[in-house]
RNA sequence: CGGGGCGUAGCGCAGUUGGUAGCGCGCUUGGUUUGGGACCAAGAGGUCGAGAGUUCGAAUCUCUCCGCCCCGACCA
């Protein structure tokens, strides 16, 4: 056997070694359709994980769910088109509604629609149009809405969770009656994705405005969270627009104000995607799989029975029905203690590995040299693979809820840290060349320096854009954290409150 | 859609003077084992991505098409 059980390491191939990750641990696998994977069971148990989260989070800042269609008549996005520059492109469309059978046997497209329906990208403007028929009053304000859906947006590069041309997500539309209220409301969910980033996925992430540019087409701000990955590059792992009176004056969103003028509703939306569990991948998992945090695992307990004669085994099931039972009445991050019972009649070597790969965080053997020792053998998914620790029988139960949360942190400190390391501050356009080194030149995007994120002072301006894009860096975002700190742009001059981020990207 | 690579068993691969398909892992069964991804034996599993062509004969040569991966353009 190899060192490790993912090959190629991280160090050898990135990109392939994400891959083997995704299949090592049964997450998902490509589908038939092209772009389309199919989330395999342990994968969608960990986006149910993520929903039942972000679910609490919504309702408890005063959000309800709806459900919206999935086709969109292609005269809503022509409307989004007259007011905003390159909205919607690369779309499913649906032209058909009925099915033939033809003479040679194959099934042919009829019942020609009279107007296309579009497969939603993503859903503003039918939420729009529905608001438009809701809202009158200043009393109808605000209207707090999420839905749970799949869109499909037509990639010409899928990846897996990465960028799929179907994928899962939550999208937020809210309607207010006040400019500032809209931007409280952006700020307020674009808080959510940070906490749950850093406290539920254990992913440090920058939060802040966007520049011009990688503005969501149509929104007047646009904020994200970033999230460093092991190669270095950026990923965003979660956006949240203001989206001004645009989209309401393009879908006659519109309500009668205390004073009886009417006026247009200011708007936001924001999602997350299960690109997150991508960027969970990213972020923690190691050159022997998947590590999963604790809060987000479906399961944070495997015990693994050992046992060689029936006798024997009767005894160490016995001892794991015990813990399983003790673990359901302790909580965790709010909750029961996840934990399960792997008794499947494999060898036992395998089955560990299984679940390192897996990335269950706290794995527990039990066998009959651990009963006589009136013990249970821990390993940690942060530690290495064979690493065991020998914990007294009726004290592991009682000690588990602190040790996930030893590792839920330490996930989260050990990718800050590797953060820090890939971070530099860069006070010359100079520098920021050096930084991102020479544009790949063989094509391939080989010989590229590993990088990370780089703090500069730049404007927003295309002279920057025009700088960085041969390097396949861009700006990110520009960090809400700490103070301004006023400096000057590398690239124009122009004077600027305060620094970007700067990375490649996925 | 451009550049590069590649499609042979579930997975990873070998297989060019063209001669009718193999290896490792996995899987099934039996046995020996068992606290660290075991060993021995027997067995199952393939229209060699699809179609057309050349040929007595094609995984192998030619053409067309399809799909996948990596790098771009697009993007969460």
């Amino acid at each position: 056997m190899p060192d490790h059980a993912i090959s190629p390491t991280r160090a050898q191939d990135y990109p392939e070694w994400y891959q083997q990750v995704v299949r090592a641990a049964d997450l998902a696998e490509q589908s038939p359709v092209r772009g389309c994977m199919v989330i395999k069971p342990h994968g969608y148990a960990i986006w149910e994980r993520m929903q039942a989260i972000l679910d609490r989070e919504f309702k408890a800042t005063g959000h309800q769910n709806a459900y919206f269609p999935l086709f969109i008549p292609l005269s809503y996005l022509e409307q989004e088109a007259k007011h905003v520059e390159g909205f919607a492109k690369e779309c499913a469309v649906v032209t058909h509604h009925r099915l033939e059978l033809g003479a040679d046997g194959k099934l042919i497209p009829t019942g020609k629609l009279e107007e296309p329906l579009v497969v939603r990208p993503t859903s503003e403007t039918i939420i729009g149009a529905m608001y438009a028929k809701w809202i009158q009053s200043w009393r109808d304000l605000p209207v707090l809405i999420n839905q749970w859906a799949n869109v499909v947006r037509w990639e010409m590069r899928p990846r897996v969770f990465l960028r799929t041309a179907e994928f899962l997500w939550q999208e937020g539309h809210t309607a207010h009656a006040t400019s500032e209220e809209a931007v409280e409301e952006t700020l307020r969910m674009l808080d959510v994705y940070a906490t749950f980033a850093e406290r539920d996925l254990a992913m440090p992430v920058i939060k802040g405005p966007k520049p011009a540019g990688e503005r969501f087409p149509g929104a007047v701000d646009t904020y994200s969270i970033e999230a460093m990955m092991q190669d270095g590059k950026a990923l965003q792992a979660g956006t949240s627009h203001f989206l001004g009176q645009n989209f309401a004056r393009g879908q006659n969103i519109k309500f009668a104000g205390q004073s009886g003028a009417e006026e247009f509703c200011w708007t936001t939306s924001w999602g997350v995607s299960t690109r997150l569990i991508g960027a969970v991948i990213m972020t923690h998992s190691d050159d022997d799989g998947l590590v999963l945090p604790p809060r987000i695992a479906p399961a944070q307990v495997v015990l693994l029975p050992i046992s060689r004669t029936d006798e024997e085994r009767t005894a160490v099931l016995d001892a794991c029905r015990t813990i399983e039972r003790e673990l359901a009445a302790l909580s965790y991050g709010g909750e029961p203690v996840r934990a399960k019972i792997d008794a499947r009649d494999i060898r036992g070597g395998d089955k560990v590995w299984q679940h390192v790969k897996q990335g269950v965080p706290v794995r527990v053997e039990i066998g009959p040299r651990d009963l006589a020792a009136g013990t249970v053998s821990v390993s940690r998914r942060d530690r290495g693979p064979k690493e065991r620790e020998a914990v007294p029988l009726g004290e592991f139960a009682t000690r588990v809820p602190a040790l996930l949360e030893e590792i839920q942190r330490g996930l989260f400190e050990r990718a800050k840290a590797f953060r820090a390391e890939r971070s530099v501050t860069l006070a010359s356009q100079a520098e920021v060349l050096d930084f991102f080194g020479p544009g790949e030149a063989d094509g391939k995007g080989k010989g590229q320096r590993p990088a990370g994120f780089a703090h500069v002072h730049v404007a927003d301006d295309p002279a920057v854009t025009a700088l960085l894009d041969p390097l396949k860096v861009t700006v990110r975002c520009i960090p809400m954290e700490g103070a301004d700190e006023p400096g000057t742009c590398v690239v124009t001059g122009q004077p600027v409150a305060r620094r970007s981020v700067l990375a490649r990207a996925y």
